[in-house]
DNA sequence: ATTTTTGTTTCAAATAGTGAAACTCGGTTT
DNA sequence: AAACCGAGTTTCACTATTTGAAACAAAAAT
């Protein structure tokens, strides 16, 4: 389960219910829900039926489970169609990646999570769904943390709210002020890494995506191991990669994806 | 908008909202909402602003418009991942595909209506969540038609119901009568063609995938244009695609996957 | 056969949702 | 400048929906 909203209503109740299913990936039974739940009985059970009536739950009769239904992989390739930088940014990034043979994060915020939208990776051909609509923190990752830098103020503090600031490897923010140290450097130098902060072997180079009026809407990564490259060899690729992030920017600002403020 | 079920309470409403933002697929407004809502205006309101705080639908305040919410995008990956069929599908697609070089399409049936939820092309690399959420009817399509076929009476008859009988081309099936008696003749050959029911130029050939308790999951099918190649052509595709089909029905059932009746 | 666990239904009380009407705020017209 | 207009927002008394303790049914476990 991820974020506690101000449940606003029954249908945020629901939504936190659609979220509890999601968060254990994999079928779920009835009690294993209630076990987890803050609602009491019947009220997840009318919550789990109606959802399912829906189609945004599924429910296997067979196994007497529930799992996340169809109607949000239709209702999300609008989402994903519409409402992301990825069907902007798809051909600027396949050339990318083309051109540098590296694989491409593309990535946004949505309640101080990273949400990867998409991934392009010249070599396997085949990795989208299974990567977009992945989240990772915020404060760990490049992409997050240069989202978080180029941020206006008022929105960047709302999401250091939402930071957990877990200790993933050694090399992890511990707290906001080392974080919000880090960020400002970011925000001078346009470019973030990722010094295997998330995961140990794992770095990254990010640039942020702007738009003509300097809104973040996204940003772009390589990532990479480092038993195969350095932050230095990263480096080599800044100019495409904030090139493309340019670009990607003022496609954005013309069509009309949707910008927080 | 799609179907109108049988109103489930605020949280049913809040879903057809939903929906209805969705058959937009462009950001939308306030006032074009509801001009064709059935909901009054305040009422209306108050879904909007709920869903927009629960990010599922996103508000561009400088424009004024709503759209899908990123929150979709992270809740579809879990559906896609663990309650679809694309999972487990995926490598035996991707080696049919490369085999006989032409595009395969993994289909599932959500309320009466083809989901595409995967797509390989062994060309072009990269379509997979452009492609999956897709919708299209069940009764003019090779993967509609063949698990329409192999669905057990009732669900057949509910989903039946569903249909609309829209005259795509000349050869669409227009009532129950006609594709009833193509279903039954689907049924015992095993297979589905798509003679340019949807779509002028587009043909196609399907396959069931199913457990082995006989039981549909989803459908396998390989289409193409009609200046490449006709249907004898894709017969010879048959022995490969059956195959693939029976490999994926097999690993449906010992993996997880959710089993309507 | 009996107990325990898991899933489903009931129903009075309480809460949350409803929508007519009224209001605010830009922009346009007279 | 005053009146008007349309899109968006708020109010508030009314009502329908949701709520959850408790009771019940069905299935597993003992």
């Amino acid at each position: 389960m991820y974020d506690a909203p101000h449940a606003d209503g029954t249908v945020g109740k629901a939504m936190q219910v659609l979220d509890q299913v999601a968060s254990f990936q994999r079928p779920v039974r009835f009690s294993e829900l209630l076990a987890n739940s803050p609602f009491p009985k019947p009220t997840l059970y009318r919550f789990v039926q109606t959802l399912t009536n829906q189609g945004m739950l599924a429910f296997d009769a067979e196994r007497q489970t529930y799992s996340m239904g169809l109607r949000l992989v239709r209702l999300a390739h609008a989402a994903w169609r519409h409402s992301s930088l990825a069907s902007v940014a798809r051909p600027f990034i396949e050339a990318l990646a083309e051109e540098i043979g590296e694989a491409i994060h593309l990535a946004q915020i949505d309640h101080g999570h990273v949400l990867f939208v998409d991934k392009y990776k010249a070599t396997d051909k085949f990795d989208t769904l299974a990567q977009a609509g992945k989240i990772a923190p915020g404060y760990c990752t490049g992409v997050g943390k240069v989202i978080l830098a180029f941020m206006p103020e008022a929105a960047q503090n709302r999401a250091l709210d939402e930071q957990s600031f877990v200790a993933y490897t050694p090399n992890t923010h511990l707290n906001r002020k080392t974080l919000a140290a880090e960020l400002s450097t970011i925000r001078e130098a346009g470019v973030a890494y990722d010094r295997e902060e998330h995961e140990l072997g794992i770095i990254s180079i990010a640039c942020p995506i702007l738009t003509g009026q300097q809104k973040v809407v996204g940003a772009l990564s390589i990532a990479t191991s480092t038993n195969r490259y350095c932050i230095d060899d990263l480096n080599k690729h800044w100019p495409d990669l904030h090139n493309t992030a340019n670009s990607i920017g003022a496609q954005a600002e013309l069509w009309q994806v949707p910008i927080w403020g």
